[in-house]
DNA sequence: AAAGGGCGGTGAAACGTTTCGAAAAATGAC
DNA sequence: GTCATTTTTCGAAACGTTTCACCGCCCTTT
């Protein structure tokens, strides 16, 4: 810019001004600044910008796995939003690790982010401190968090999951595997709660060794599986809380031999860009991930543009059971459902 | 870090010194400055720093779309290497739009990004433009550019198709559907050289009307499968040069009511996690994803470490054909074949 | 003709670091 | 005890912006 105001024969302040259209500049001057500006290719700094203005126009985003289509989707839509409104995101992946996740925040609002969304990972009691020491605004995504008051958007992880069992009961299954992740974070206890209800809501006990725990990968889901499937009175449906799991659970099926829905029922939570099209199309939890990765962004967005002290703001939103093919009726009661 | 050297009654340049351990400092003054720096809960501004020090370690991507099931996965290695290395992350999305791409590249590099990796869109010419102008290492990521010479790394594109149409024809397909994107990505333009080698390999004509464009989405695959599949003398094959298009190759099979492997064959490129699990499981051509991720970060991560002046280096990596069920062998020669 | 009011333009301070040369202190050699 | 040498500490400039107070100038208005 000090060269530009050199070529121009102006001084940085006029420069600047032209630039910002913070106030008026002669159109002579304007010419020559703008003359100066093509004929040295000049860009201006960000960086200096931001540490002028306090504010860098970029955010931070932190989600478990970029991997797990749910959030390659929101991912996504985030990042439309944000680019729309000429923010720059900075994506983290925490893998699911608390340790990760505290480093890559931390790296995070070192470099000023502006705003922060996160899929946090593990208990809450860090990411509280660590919110609140910092004065950004930080959207909670996916999951909500014990103790930390602030804007949130999630899904109705329990009805949805009831709606989802209480198919399965209607359709005459009464031995319902479930494969969870860990329940430090808050979608999974929700569906679980969400199975628990179900089955009590039709007089069916919980029965522990029905329910297995995995760590959200596919490998996971497999071993789940094969516990399950090896069970001596083995579960006549399973039902996956995510979906990278449930690959595993569909290797598992086949390497045993079973075949879904013939042997065995499977749903899962999450949606898949494919599941109509390859057999079995998988009856599943759709998560409406183009309004949450909305509204997400524009609670953020909202704080940004100023909305500093409105109170906490939670949306949460609503799955849909998408019934396709995998779950089959079982014994009498297929008639009367299937008719 | 002014608060801090006046709690502990020292100059900033002291507090400098200890932080970076550029330079020696006394066990007193040492111990004064720490505790003020926990006292205060000091953290250090990486934008001031990056002002100062010119360098940001944080690095550019961008990706046409997140949504592709390759970049997901090649985004995520990239991601974790940098990670690792203590870098930042600013992904990206084009959606394939050259504008779009132009614009983003510029906020990138304003934001003064240490480097960045690109997988193209559109014409060359512009992204020659700014990425001479701008004095950061570029790494093109999956696809060449013409006249842009920086680290590349791509697939053998050629060969793999090839190898994927060949496989084809010795099963005894003879009409053999071509659905590409458009030829301004190289990948495209050798994909589809492939596919023409094939044919004249075999001494099969190539017909005009067995080559179908699309704009790489899922709808796209799918009209461009309904022309197929409504020619006169339809293909008893069709290979889809992408990902997401074959999604719409599946559809578009199952709402024409046909099936896939009996009354045509598919096969695509770009391999997807569960496509062993699900029926039909497609034959693809697998591009080795960590091994893309991990040596397009290394080429700009040793270019970051201070190795400027190299000349530069174009890696290409071989793809693999993974055979599955989804290509069934035609007529007489299915015998000799599948034997 | 003098005073008041916009308007266009500018100089310089500030943002929070790093770094360099110099000052100050400590150490060692005689 | 003095001088030379090494070690530790510090002041101040610099990175590239934005912004604020101020200064002329010209146009009105009285």
């Amino acid at each position: 810019m000090l060269h530009v105001a050199e070529a121009a024969r102006v001084s940085v302040a006029t420069v600047s001004a032209l630039i910002n259209g913070t106030a008026t500049v002669s159109p002579e001057l304007s010419q020559r600044i703008e003359q100066a500006i093509r004929d040295i290719g000049y860009k201006r700094n960000a960086i200096a910008r931001s540490l002028k203005m306090g504010t860098t126009r970029t955010i931070g985003l932190t989600v478990p796995h970029i991997t797990n289509p749910f959030f390659t989707d929101v991912v996504s839509v985030i990042q439309q939003a944000f680019d729309r409104a000429g923010y720059a995101v900075m994506l983290c992946c925490t893998d699911e690790d608390l340790n990760t996740q505290d480093d890559q925040i931390r790296l995070l609002l070192d470099r000023m982010v502006d705003g922060l969304i996160v899929a946090r990972v593990g208990d809450g009691a860090i990411l509280k401190g660590i919110v609140e020491s910092a004065n950004v605004p930080v959207v909670l995504l996916d999951r909500v968090c014990e103790g930390v008051d602030t804007d949130t958007v999630v899904l109705d992880n329990q009805r949805a999951v009831f709606d989802a069992i209480t198919y399965l009961i209607d359709l005459g299954h009464r031995r319902i595997g479930y494969i969870t992740g860990t329940f430090d974070i808050s979608p999974m206890h929700d569906r679980m709660a969400g199975y628990r209800e179900a089955l009590q809501a039709a007089g069916l006990p919980v029965e522990n060794e029905l329910v297995r725990f995995g760590n959200f990968h596919e490998v996971d889901g497999y071993n789940a599986t094969m516990q399950l499937l090896s069970l001596h009175d083995r579960p006549s449906a399973i039902f996956s809380a995510n979906n990278p799991m449930v690959i595993g659970t569909m290797k598992a099926i086949r390497d045993i031999g079973l075949s879904c829905p013939q042997d065995i029922s499977v749903a899962c939570f999450d949606d898949f860009p494919w599941s109509d099209v390859f057999q079995p199309q998988l009856t599943t939890v759709s998560q409406p991930v183009q309004a949450i990765g909305e509204q997400t962004a524009n609670l953020l967005l909202d704080r940004l543009a100023g909305n500093r002290d409105a109170p906490p703001r939670k949306l949460t939103l609503k799955g849909r059971l998408m019934i396709r093919n995998s779950c089959r009726p079982l014994g009498a009661v297929a008639q009367s459902v299937s008719a």
